[in-house]
DNA sequence: GCCCAGGGAATCG
DNA sequence: CGATTCCATGGG
């Protein structure tokens, strides 16, 4: 078994796995947490200032340390984010949210399964989709790369059971099997072209564009527009966020989502007190 | 049983 | 243009 650990201040990995960024992570129990990075199994535990790592084959640690961010800087991030009043709050609440730097591929699959939909059931359908298509590891199987997807049709989705969504799914392997979209190129477009490529996508609007470009490719001034966050933004920031914020937009989004979702703000008995 | 879910396309007016 | 409606499915 290989090891490896990760320095990271303040992180949480409930917070982090749980806030509706990524799909995979199961909490065992042993209280570590079972997923994949990249093609990878691993097995994570929190320990002080950082997460301890498992594989059973080599573990990069240039792979791990890009997925789990460990170049960016949340303290000082932070300072710049607590200057906003809300942003304050919503990091309060849940201050040890990382985003995470995802492979693209499965992203941007795992936000189209992600559309009108509720968290539990877009978990179970992409699922379903690794062990139809994916390399066993283990009792789980990863997420497949595009090229095994190249003859997958309708009648090979069936079983995922995502409704509407299949032939969204469909357009997108077309895309990236065809070439007609190129994962590397999304990470050095400008952020404008970068969306408008993946909005050619049949079933790929704005907001699923910003939640791959921002959880799939570390674009951090990428900002998906949910429900919650227009909610937030309508509310709270009329005038939209402050510009200091827009260089990690991103990640401002991430904190105030899992704030406006589950903290009861917009509940009306909580309305009034705040 | 019913309501609704990290949207987007199609179809109105 | 903006607003409304439909889309499949099943979790809570």
């Amino acid at each position: 078994m290989e090891t490896l650990i990760l320095q990271l201040p303040g992180f949480s990995a409930e917070e982090t796995f749980s806030c509706g960024q990524c799909f995979r992570w199961r909490k065992a129990a042993d209280g570590g947490y079972d997923g994949f990075v990249a093609a990878a199994r691993v097995w994570a535990t929190p320990v002080a200032q950082g997460l301890r790592l498992e594989s059973e084959r080599p573990l990069d640690p240039a792979l791990m340390g890009g997925y789990f961010c460990e170049d960016v800087d949340y303290s000082e991030l932070f300072r710049c984010f607590k200057e906003d009043e809300m942003l304050s709050r919503a990091i309060e609440y849940a201050p040890g949210i990382r985003v995470l730097r995802q492979p693209l591929f499965e992203t941007l699959l795992s936000f189209i399964i992600s559309q009108n939909n509720n968290i539990p059931r877009i978990s179970g359908i992409i699922e379903r989709f690794c062990d139809c298509f994916g390399a066993p590891c283990g009792d789980r199987c990863a997420f497949p790369q595009p090229y095994a997807l190249a003859a997958a049709d309708a009648d090979a989705l069936r079983p995922l059971r995502c409704g509407f969504r299949e032939r969204y799914l469909l357009d997108a392997i077309r895309c990236f099997c065809s070439g007609e979209i190129d994962g590397n190129s999304l990470r050095s477009l400008p952020l404008a072209q970068a969306r408008a490529q993946l909005m050619r996508i049949n079933g790929v609007g704005p907001k699923i564009a910003d939640c791959t470009l921002l959880f799939g490719a570390g674009r951090w001034d990428a900002f998906p527009q949910d429900v919650w966050i227009k909610r937030m933004m309508s509310e709270y920031y009329p005038n939209g966020l402050p510009d200091y914020i827009l260089p990690y937009a991103g990640i401002a989004q991430q904190y105030l989502f899992h704030y406006a979702r589950t903290s009861g703000l917009f509940c009306e008995k909580h309305k009034q007190l705040i």
